[in-house]
DNA sequence: CCTAGTGGTTGCGTTCTGCAATCACTATAG
DNA sequence: CTATAGTGATTGCAGAACGCAACCACTAGG
């Protein structure tokens, strides 16, 4: 593929901007889900699976995701490479203009909203742990609990309810 | 458009993630283009011009942008709504992605550069202008010089060099 | 009337996307 | 060994999206 321009905005779009990408990434991120079939199977809009291989090939050559060795027939995990690990913000970016301008009320409303009040600090923190899952990264010592498990017991909270 | 599902990060996707919409956004915001001509002649990528006048319908759809009324053959102006002008995380998340991951050498480097370096405040202050100039807002007073003139300078010193 | 400029629209061929069915392979159970 | 379930894909086909060039209807200026 080669770049239609120079400017940093049209490279990333070039590699996500499409009407799956993202989509994927978020539930990499936010669903730790790392197998081809639990993606295809999990994702709340129905992904094809010649769409769902066709973006993981992508997103693998883009340097996003890394594939864990596996011939065929194996289970072959995604990691998120530290690239990968860097569209959080953009994912949060765009899940925070649904939330208020598309008045989303589905999945991920209850999580949105713990990020947009804790600000920041919580993305970099979501961001560190990915690392330690993705990457094999040494954890950091928090006070407190983690992102992952306070943006799942909001979810639970609300499902509760 | 029937939603595919009710979570915020698809319905941004849905209406910013093809190849197109949020490049003419970027075109809007920071080039100012706000004419069908100029941007379809200003476009560094060479957008055509159905595909332009097919994202303009669906970006005022969308209540992203609004359409100055303008019979045939008359300059019709778009102008950022409020919805439009909250794309500004996105793009300027995206072009901080690009620009670290994809290293873009092109037209938005130093802007997106400083913008890196001055933080959300900058953001919010190129907000501020967005809305003076589309929205009709009063000007806010800020000390200094304004956000766009502070880009367009470290653009300017960029060409110079 | 003529010309330049406005925001588009229309054909037409190419590419991308989405859905269902199928494939090659591995692991497990009987 | 055979049967079955599960793995990550691949294939065929139809429809939608895209890209390019030409053209359209209209306005303003001279």
């Amino acid at each position: 593929m080669e770049p239609r321009s120079g400017c940093p905005i049209n490279a990333a779009v070039e590699v996500l901007g499409d009407r799956w990408s993202l989509l994927v990434l978020r539930d990499v991120i936010f669903g730790d889900r790392r197998y081809f079939r639990v993606l295809l199977t999990g994702s709340m809009e129905g992904i094809a699976s010649n769409i769902l291989a066709d973006r993981l090939v992508r997103l693998v050559e883009a340097g996003i995701l890394t594939r864990g060795t596996a011939a065929r027939g194996q289970r072959a995990r995604y990691s998120l490479t530290e690239a990968g690990i860097q569209t959080l913000p953009i994912i949060y970016a765009l899940g925070d203009w649904g939330l208020h301008w598309r008045s989303g009320s589905g999945e991920l409303r209850s999580r949105q909203q713990l990020m947009r009040d804790e600000g920041p600090a919580f993305l970099a923190q979501l961001m560190d742990e990915l690392r330690v899952s993705h990457l094999g990264a040494t954890p950091k010592p928090h006070d407190g609990p983690g992102a992952f498990e306070r943006l799942n017991a909001a979810y639970a909270a609300e499902r509760g309810s």
